[in-house]
DNA sequence: GAGCTTGTTCGACTCTTGTCGAACAACGGT
DNA sequence: ACCGTTGTTCGACAAGAGTCGAACAAGCTC
């Protein structure tokens, strides 16, 4: 956290899964914007992170793009300029089968 | 905040489940202590407050039931010197089909 | 009623989290 | 090579969340 060697060239630290704590997960997902985040991207496919304009300023929604890269919701792959964020929706189901279907299926009351 | 009327009786909150956001719901299960109560409280019947000791303090844990209380997951009762707490399973089931099983079901490799 | 048990509430403290603007980095186009 | 676009990272800040001990309340039992 406090390393200041920065080398020029980091990885997205997908993590493994399996080795995320289920806690992580699920604070992943206990967000408006996050949760948002992830709905557009159930709908499949590839977006680029700035496609998610929920109201919040870049940095804010890099950051929040962060925490689900790092809870283990989602890949980045750089693509060009930009970068392309998508759900690792059959690891999630297989790993905890029912919850982002539960999730999403949800129709915001609130 | 600063209001001392306390006029010496309040019920416990439990609100409607429809009336709370998904995201509290997420957020009340993202937390360890919390999980294992609801872990526990899974097993099915009530159990007394005192009966979740994660290694926390008693003021800890009657946060965390509280939290667990307002996010629509628990019911609490009064019996005698104790509190009886349960899981509100069948709505938590049909209002969020699935979220429960898949958590629950997830044997903690973290 | 005195005392014990069981929980809740009240500050207080610390750590984490969401948020932003500004600076930086990488790439593409002109 | 310069500039614009797209993201990330860096402080900084405010708000929230988890933790505790101590004080309080309510109910039993003797």
């Amino acid at each position: 956290m406090s390393n200041n060697g920065y080398t020029g060239h980091m990885e997205p630290h997908e993590p493994d899964l399996t080795a995320v704590p289920v806690t992580s997960v699920l604070a992943a997902l206990a967000d408006d914007v996050r949760l948002q985040i992830v709905r557009a991207l159930s709908e499949g496919g590839e977006s680029p992170c700035g496609s998610f304009d929920f109201g919040v300023s870049k940095a804010t929604r890099s950051h929040h793009l962060k925490v689900l890269r790092e809870a283990g919701l989602t890949r980045t792959r750089a693509a060009g300029t930009s970068r392309l964020v998508r759900l690792r929706r059959d690891e999630l189901d297989k790993l905890y089968p029912g919850l982002l279907d539960a999730v999403l299926a949800h129709h915001r009351p609130a």
